[in-house]
RNA sequence: GCCCGCGUGGUGGAAUGGUAGACACAGGGGACUUAAAAUCCCUAGCCGCUAGGCGUGCCGGUUCAAGUCCGGCCGCGGGCACCA
């Protein structure tokens, strides 16, 4: 062989790999290091998102197997879900076979990029083996009480008279039908995880490998509030409700409280709504808007005056109105709220809408009061009869002061609350774990037999029309109860998603077993040391998963130590890509008559037409960059290289209105179709030229955009390695004075890509390569300290590119496979430098700077900055007000 | 609407409060070649002939010293509980 040829080698080390079993998880006397990637679902295509992050974690894995450590790597299919049953509506099929086959294209084309993954341990959680272990853990979740049904509302489509998830709700209308959606209520299953706010919060603090932001956001989804929840006592309410519950986190405004407001699903609102037609179509209304807070929050606040009153807890003759209003959650606090308008924006709005007063909270000395968001021009600032005197102070010693008083005078009660609402788990779809359960008229709800599990999905369903085909399969729903044998239904909701991707971590420490896990191998793999994924799962996948690992403690299915499942977390940044856009012209029939069209599109009827990265020609037309169709330059028999070509193809694109605009960068996406298939550039570059530039140029966390230059680049520099590797081979140059400064390179090398992987900067630990790489070529060092250097280049190369660093292995005599050979180590002695160079500042400005023995003592460096020959020029006689020196840094002279 | 993050040359980015722009892409110049590709070398933030000045989204502050810390804006992105 005799260039770069990563077609024919990439395979050939990939067999020995598997031949050799090197990445088949093993327990032993090693430590062990859990190295997992968030699996994929399984839509049938890798996308650049997944070779992004699984070359992370093969990065990780492969530099922790070196480091000595027994390492689990394992990947696996989160195959539920509804992309399956949208498939199977729309091109009809099975949702298993169209699952399954995705799984199996998708893994072919996983293969190739030669990922260090213990594929042994595989599974989907659509595997009746894994959902029966779910399904099982599910009835002794229940046992412990950390399952209950109650009900809830959805958004329900009344023409196809079905559930719609949040992202089927468009514009608050059916995805297919277009009919306005409805909330409805259903009886589901929810998880007690909002038992665990508190905890899950506290223990945040101890999650020191995790990003700050994800630890801030899920601390404010989990939403600890200090408040007063009390009692207003009603007039002229129905009855059973002569008092109304309200909670909140600012007592200290109660004195500007103007009105008070429940939510539509309130009970009084549902109460009122059955004797009131006024009202029965007013919250009709409200519950046309979807389920999604957004959606809530977006909406125009609208009220709804009830004709109650309520006395104001301070003053039995002060009245205020009750309204029904639709930005209020029932599922925070009590569903019922006081209307402060002077401090709250959202009551402010309500009550300049609806004309109510704006009361005072505070006065100032002079007599002024506070305006609504007006700031008052007085500084001592009193609390008007609630905190009597006191002066305004910050929020928290407020609320404190205000619920103290209110306690002591038989107001309410200060309360924590949680904005953690529990977590509910039916599904009313086909394509999910089965909630395993009966109902029977007699027994209520029975839990399945475990010796029945798992509770298999029919395979004979069809989706010809819409709603959940479990419903309507009489044979699979009509069952014996397990408890008395007489004749009962099975459930048909199915379990969210997030239960199968809230315990696979667990699962993956012995994915066979008969178990849900298996405590020796559990104990000896928990806790997942290294997890990365995309931010968009900051929250919910591993608060879920936070929860799941507590519940499977409680359920003796993990250990104590894995309650808090992920020791480190990672959260990678998105692959992007430009857009290229242009606008199709609209059909015209017959001739275009008067003419060359003048410009622009024609009419209202043209509309954009984006097209894929690899049918456009980017170039470059003075400082802008152009595109051109790859398929009319082909025709015009125009190459890449011909810029004057392209240039000509472009104008003339463009006096007819087809030219192409370039879009910045943006997610790749099918429907923008700014997308690079990671197989054709595997087959094209090879995989390590995917790896090599996917973990370039950009920190792993931010967002990197793929482009073709780029990869190209990618590739030269391993074809660069790949000769300077065969030219060192064959070097027989003898030793030379540049040895020791060569290993030294190499040491300084050693040290900076190991601080790069440990610290999560690839792009860095790929800078500090390009370096030595640079460093090596440019070396008048003899052959055998170049081969030493070049054989630590595969060394440090190996975990991105492993391939490669094989062939550049073997090709200097290294001694098996690379992949084994453990993680060079740098010589401290070759470290250290003996001199360091100072910059010299004057005033904070760069004027010079000394080259001095590393450990001067700062004494004498001044003095030699003083004698400098550009700093005494600059001070022009004028002596030094101060004199600064960092030592090993900088120094900085002060007039 | 609410919560979170980000903003540095033409581009991706680097920089324990201490020389802003490492490394790379694109660009410009050169060598090699009949020519091209490939490869190698040089160059390069902006303004200025130079001296020098200006520069990390904008405005202000702290500091001997600010991309970095603080306050206020602007712009862009992610999440919002039934998408995964």
């Amino acid at each position: 062989m005799s260039r770069y040829d990563p077609a024919s080698t990439e395979a050939k080390w990939q067999a020995e790999w598997d031949a050799g079993g090197v990445f088949t998880a093993r327990r032993d006397d090693r430590p062990k290091y859990y190295v997992l990637e968030m699996f994929p679902y399984p839509s049938g295509r890798i996308h650049m998102g997944h070779v992004r992050n699984y070359t992370m974690g093969d990065v990780v894995a492969r530099y922790k197997s070196s480091c000595g450590f027994s390492v689990l790597h394992p990947m696996g299919w989160d195959a539920f879900g509804m992309p399956a049953e949208n498939a199977a509506m729309e091109r009809g099929g099975h949702p298993k076979d169209w699952t399954y086959g995705n799984i199996a294209d998708m893994k072919e084309q996983m293969k190739p990029l030669g990922l260090s993954i213990d594929w042994s341990r595989e599974f989907a959680t659509c595997d009746p083996e894994y959902y029966g272990q779910q399904q099982a853990m599910f009835i002794d979740m229940l046992e412990a009480g950390l399952v209950y049904r109650k009900n809830a509302v959805v958004n329900w489509d009344p023409v196809d008279m079905t559930v719609l998830a949040n992202e089927q709700v468009i514009d608050g209308r059916g995805w297919r039908s277009g009919a306005m959606v409805e909330r409805r209520e259903l009886t589901q299953w929810f998880f007690r995880i909002s038992d665990f706010a508190g905890e899950l919060l506290e223990a945040l603090d101890g999650l020191k490998d995790w990003p700050e932001k994800v630890r801030l956001m899920q601390a404010n989804w989990i939403g600890k509030s200090r408040g007063l929840q009390f009692a207003f006592s009603t007039i002229g309410a129905p009855e059973g409700f002569d008092r109304l519950e309200v909670y909140t986190t600012r007592p200290d405004t109660l004195m500007g409280a103007s009105f008070a407001a429940i939510s539509p699903d309130h009970p009084l609102a549902k109460q009122l709504e059955s004797q009131d037609p006024k009202i029965a179509e007013f919250v009709a209304e409200c519950r046309r808007v979807g389920t999604s807070e957004e959606a809530l929050e977006k909406a125009e606040k609208k009220g709804m005056d009830t004709g109650i009153r309520v006395r104001h807890p301070f003053d039995s003759n002060w009245e205020l109105p009750v309204y029904i209003a639709n930005f209020i959650l029932m599922d925070y606090g009590t569903g019922a709220i006081f209307g402060c308008p002077a401090h709250d924006q959202r009551d402010f709005e309500f009550a300049t809408k609806y004309a109510l007063p704006i009361p005072a909270v505070f006065v100032a000395e002079d007599g002024e009061t506070d305006l609504p968001f007006v700031p008052m021009k007085s500084e001592r600032v009193r609390y008007v009869r609630l905190l009597a005197g006191k002066e305004h102070q910050t929020g928290d010693e407020a609320v404190v002061a205000a619920i103290a008083e209110c306690e002591s005078k038989g107001i309410g009660r200060g309360v924590t609350n949680y904005r953690l609402r529990d977590w509910g788990l039916s599904r009313q779809r086909y394509w999910g774990c089965p909630i395993p359960v009966v109902h029977c008229a007699d027994c209520g709800v029975v839990p399945e037999r475990k010796e029945n599990l798992p509770v298999r999905l029919p395979d004979d369903v069809t989706f010809d029309k819409p709603g959940n085909p479990l419903d309507r399969h009489p044979t699979w729903r009509d069952v014996a109860c397990p408890n008395c044998n007489k004749p009962a239904r099975r459930e048909t909701d199915t379990m969210d998603t997030f239960v199968d991707s809230s315990w696979y971590f667990a699962r993956f420490t012995s994915p066979h077993a008969a178990t849900p896990t298996v405590p020796a191998e559990a104990d000896y793999w928990m806790n997942v040391d290294q997890y990365i994924g995309g931010i968009e799962h900051a929250i919910l996948h591993l608060l879920y998963s936070r929860f799941f690992a507590r519940a499977m403690h409680k359920t003796g299915h993990l250990p104590a130590k894995a309650i808090e499942p992920f020791n480190a977390l990672f959260t990678q940044g998105m692959v992007t890509h430009e857009i290229y856009e242009r606008t199709l012209q609209p059909f015209v029939s017959g001739l275009l008559l008067g003419g060359p069209i003048a410009s622009g599109p024609i009419g209202a009827t043209s509309r954009p037409e984006y097209l894929l990265p690899e049918d456009v020609i980017v170039f470059m037309d003075g400082d802008e960059r152009k595109a051109v169709l790859r398929e009319d330059a082909v025709t015009a028999s125009i190459s890449d290289g011909d810029l004057a070509a392209l240039r000509q193809l472009a104008a003339s694109d463009r006096a007819s209105g087809k030219d192409i605009r370039i879009i910045p960068s943006a997610k790749m996406s099918k429907s923008k179709k700014n997308v690079v298939d990671p197989v054709s550039i595997v087959t094209n570059f090879g995989a390590d030229t995917a790896r090599w530039f996917i973990l370039s140029d950009s920190p792993p966390e931010r967002d990197v955009e793929w482009t073709a230059a780029g990869a190209e680049a990618a590739y030269k520099h391993l074809s660069r390695v790949w000769r300077l590797a065969d030219e060192i081979a064959q070097s027989k140059a003898p030793t030379s004075a540049e040895d020791g400064a060569l290993d030294r390179a190499t040491a300084r090398a050693i040290a900076d890509v190991t601080a790069g992987i440990e610290g999560f900067a690839f792009n860095k630990a790929v800078a500090k390569l390009y370096e030595f790489t640079n460093t090596l070529a440019k070396s008048q060092a003899g052959a055998e300290a170049k081969r030493r250097a070049m054989k630590v280049m595969a060394q440090l190369m190996s975990p991105m590119v492993p391939h490669l660093a094989e062939d550049v292995w073997s090709m200097l005599g290294g001694e098996g496979l690379v992949v084994r050979a453990p993680w060079p180590k740098a010589d401290p002695a070759l470290l250290v430098e003996d001199s360091v160079t100072l910059p010299i500042q004057i005033n904070g400005k760069r004027r010079s700077e000394i080259t001095v023995p590393k450990d001067m003592a700062p004494a004498e460096v001044e003095k030699l900055v003083l004698a400098d020959e550009d700093v005494v020029k600059h001070l022009g006689g004028v002596a030094p007000k101060k004199l600064i020196v960092v030592p090993g840094r900088i120094v900085n002279v002060v007039v």
